[in-house]
Order: C-alpha cells, then sequence, then structure tokens
DNA sequence: GTTGTTCTCAACCAATCGGTTGAGGATCGG
DNA sequence: CCGATCCTCAACCGATTGGTTGAGAACAAC
C-alpha cells in the first residue's frame, strides 16, 4: 500500500492478461463480463485484474445498473512514457557520445588540469522512491 | 521463463530499487559493487536485480578483470514506451471524440440502416502474448 | 416479492519475489 | 603460492501474486 504509482504501473503492465485488457479497453470500453468471455480465467479473476489495473489509475470504472463499465485513462500512461524516455534518452546520448569515454581516458593518462570527471552524479533526481539506506527496506 | 520480453521489462522496472538503478545507470556506468553501496540491501540482492534488469534486456554487462560494468541498453525502452504510446494514443483520441460515443447512441435509438458498431474489434493485434481461452492459463 | 444476472468479497493454494546468509569461483596484488 | 576483492550460486524465509471456489451484495425483470 505504501508503494507509489509508477510502481503500480508497472507492476499492473507486467502482466500479460492485464495488457490484453488494456489493449481491448483502449478500442471500446467494456464491462467485466464481456472482458471475462475472451479468457480461460473466472470472472473473479478477471475482477482481480481490473482492480489492479484501477488502482494504478490506469482504468477507471463507472456505474451501469449492475454494469461496471471499464475505461481506459491515458494520464498514468504519459506518466510511464514519460519516465522511460527520460532514461532511454540520456542512454542513447551516453551511446552516442562515446567520445566523452575517450575524452575521460584521456584525461587519466594525461590529466590537463581540469578534471571535469567528478562533477557528473549531479542530475540523479533519485528522491521519487528512494530506496536508499537511510529509508529503503521496506520490510 | 516461457515469458516475452515486454513482461519481463515491466517487471523489471516495477521495482523501486530496479528503477533507481537506472537511474544511476543513466549517468554513467557501475559495477555491481559501486551500485550496492548505495542501497541498504547486501550485493547479492543488488546482483539479483541486476540480473533481472540483464534478462529483460534493459542492462548489458562486460567484463573488467573481476569486475562486471553494467551498462544501459536503449532498446528495449524504446520497445515499451511504444506499446505504451500505442494504447494511450489510441484512449485518448477515444476520449476527444467522444461524438462518435453520441453517434452510437443515436444508432441505437435509430438506425440508420448501417450499424457500424461491429467492426471496430479489428486492430486488436492481440496476437503478442495472447492469454486466450485455446492457450492461456499458462499454469 | 422471487428469480436471475452481474459483479465483488473472503478464504485458500501453489508459485514467485525480494530479501537473507553461507559458500565458493575468479581475478588481482603481493 | 597466498590473501583480498568482486561477484555469483544455492538454500532458505516471509510476503505477495494469480489463480481457484463459495457466498453474497446490488440491481433488473418478471
Amino acid at each position: 500500500m505504501a508503494v507509489d504509482q509508477l510502481s503500480r504501473a508497472f507492476v499492473a503492465l507486467a502482466d500479460p492478461t492485464r495488457r490484453d485488457i488494456v489493449a481491448r479497453l483502449s478500442v471500446r470500453d467494456a464491462t467485466v463480463g464481456e472482458l471475462a468471455e475472451s479468457y480461460a480465467i473466472s470472472m473473479q479473476a478477471v475482477s482481480k485484474h481490473l482492480k489492479v489495473l484501477e488502482e494504478a489509475g490506469l482504468v477507471s470504472r463507472s456505474r451501469d445498473g449492475q454494469r461496471r463499465p471499464c475505461h481506459l485513462e491515458p494520464q498514468v500512461f504519459e506518466l510511464m512514457t514519460s519516465w522511460i524516455e527520460r532514461y532511454r534518452r540520456q542512454a542513447e546520448e551516453r551511446f552516442s557520445r562515446l567520445d566523452a569515454l575517450l575524452a575521460d581516458l584521456a584525461d587519466e593518462t594525461a590529466p590537463t588540469g581540469e578534471n571535469d570527471h567528478d562533477h557528473d552524479h549531479s542530475d540523479r533526481d533519485r528522491d521519487r522512491d528512494r530506496p536508499q539506506q537511510s529509508e529503503g527496506v521496506p520490510s
């Protein structure tokens, strides 16, 4: 319960059935029963899956009589892509500029006076979930 | 082990420690020991996390003496965003054109002859992991 | 009302997960 | 060679996960 939204979202999409439900809901809203027909599992199991998706903020449910139509919510998807893209971009940057590595090597063998390989640790911003020494170990 | 890459990737990023490792590796490559210093868990635990990230294809490891420097691999990140973005886009489309819903309602009350609410099921492309009746239920 | 449909809750189960400790492989540096 | 360092493997543990079945809440329809 003390788990952040990003974790919940990734957990939710880690299951193939749940991803498939997302795929279906992207086409049209659907009720629990409608969804359950497509899978070889019980409706209760589908209901559980939907609960996971809902608590992750990926899906919302309204009321229509005794039906509970499910609807896809785009916002958290955006949150996920922005997280992923941030680090993908950085990784690709570092990849394309491996000349920097060369420069670092040169620096190591012939220090030109300005050793700039101790500053890069700055924009880490790991304070989102921070499984650190001090507070990590949730157990 | 019969689990697809997308599942492995989402599972890998579902853990806060693993996401933090990704954040760190996006700045610079690091060895297991270096990473382990930052967390309140044993090096063995960090090693396990790295194994998960590696098997998801998010991280690769090279050799340098007895060190195992870890490196971020952008490709699978791209795979993830393209999956997410696909459905986010579709959800947002449906959101912005809820006039279609209105049309569907009108169709229901006054069928104009062409009932076009049975065709949209076409671009589902659920054949990626397909937890279906026939083959679902992996257990 | 009663009956039927849709869905959720609760208890249970096997399997997996994130962590631990202990042992040991591989490599560097004397 | 020997010891130290870096890392992985193996066994174990408690908590969580994805599924089940059974009971029942909530509403529709008769």
